[in-house]
DNA sequence: GTGGCTCCGTGTGCTGGCTCACAGTTCGCG
DNA sequence: CGCGAACTGTGAGCCAGCACACGGAGCCAC
């Protein structure tokens, strides 16, 4: 109970409830455990309820029948995620998958939508959420549309770095382990390829990876390369000045 | 004046207001009227207002220096757009253009919020509708990655239909014209390459492309096509079931 | 009506990234 | 402490969709 009542108050969006909001709210949640690859939800349930992330490591992704993956987003502690939920109960349309033993605090919709119903400065805040998101998505849409696999993996690297990653001058290690095929999950290209990406990169010291620990050497040169319309360094002279095209399934 | 308030009553979101608050925020607000071609705003303008759109149409994208576009979406009158300025000052990251004669609404983004603060159940609505288009948006990018162009096309088609449509039957006719250009630009691939799907499709008598008037002549069986893993009917016995891969840049 | 413009159709290469197929390496775990 | 599973590296061949390059057809404006 108390124990919950802590959790809620983690999330930054909840820190300004008052104790009582926080124990009416806490009330009706539910605190459920996963253990590593369980499923917190998935695509046709009903979307009832938003959840908390506790504790552990939520992976939000989609799957075809084929096999063929896509991640949309990682979800660290105290992070809010299922918040699609909240103003209809449609059915969802991805994966929540546990990557790391987590415990989830449960919210059902109709408490969550009352609460911001008299709090509309929440109700602002999760706005403010659900439009970052979708600026975020919108970006990896841009990028995938306009990018090489070589610049979507130096994208992709950039934003897990802003969002998950520890910076130390110019360094950034990001918090958890991420292997090539997560990676090439999130760009939407084959494993083989981000291998060889991510190959190129660090023989430009402009990364480090090993064994799915990732680390950024040089955040200003990695932005730099990012913005390059083709790339400067290492270019043979006769080398071709175009952009280059995006990648494919299975 | 009061024909701007009745444009802004003309936006579902804002029916409900009482008429004292439709003309407080009317007040504030601004006409403004733009034509054929004209940029209604840009990127790394700071987004300090949110706009509606009362008659013409308006089309949200975005462009590279090497002059390749991506449409994000297309507004007709009543809608709201250039919403994600709500939370935060943050430049816009896209183009709003005017493919027709347009007026537009500017809100402030103060006044807005202000309002927001006051009606909850509004700013439930407004999470809503960006949460919808997030949906959407989330829907394009996983297009992007598992389907082919044809499939691509298909989907499009009938999002378009949905959002952008009048049914008579079985049959959708695209409220406004729609170029070959227009479309390969909403997936991410060459004109040629819709000329190729459009021109199928056609051949099988699933849509009707007449000089950028589109017309679905069969949803049913247009949806069909999109669910198919493959494609069903028409197939060469020894044609490859397998999936399909995407697009490329420039 | 004739010049110009935007749009549509088609054909001919070319290539980035995919598929398939292994080999080596590290790690968790019984 | 050894074995299987998961992860990383490399290579050969292939193909969907791109780039480029026209030809013709509706459309407006003068």
């Amino acid at each position: 109970m108390s124990g919950a009542v802590w959790y809620l108050k983690q999330c930054t969006l909840f820190e300004r409830l008052s104790d009582a909001e926080a124990a009416r709210l806490n009330r009706r949640a539910l605190a459920r455990t996963f253990r590593r690859g369980e499923v917190v939800y998935s695509p046709h349930q009903p979307g009832e309820s938003v959840m908390v992330l506790a504790s552990g490591r939520i992976k939000i992704h989609d799957l075809t029948l084929e096999g063929r993956e896509t991640i949309l987003a990682f979800v660290e502690e105290g992070e809010l995620f299922g918040e699609l939920a909240l103003f209809d109960g449609e059915a969802r349309r991805e994966y929540a998958e546990a990557v790391e033993p987590s415990q989830v605090l449960v919210l059902p919709r109709e408490d969550l939508t009352a609460l911001l119903e008299t709090r509309a400065d929440l109700a602002l805040s999760v706005t403010k959420l659900i439009g970052l998101r979708r600026r975020r998505i919108e970006t990896r849409l841009r990028n995938l549309l306009f990018l090489s696999s070589r610049a979507r993996t130096v994208h992709i690297l950039l934003e897990l770095g802003e969002t998950h990653g520890d910076r130390i001058g110019s360094r950034v290690e990001l918090r958890f382990p991420l292997s090539h095929q997560d990676v090439a999950n999130l760009i939407g290209v084959t494993r083989e390829t981000v291998t060889l990406a991510l190959g190129q990169l660090q023989a430009e010291r402009l990364v480090e990876v090993n064994r799915k620990r990732v680390v950024i050497l040089d955040l200003p040169r990695l932005r730099a390369e990012a913005q390059a319309p083709a790339g400067a360094a290492a270019r043979p002279p006769g080398g071709r000045p175009r952009p280059v095209p995006p990648a494919a399934p299975r």
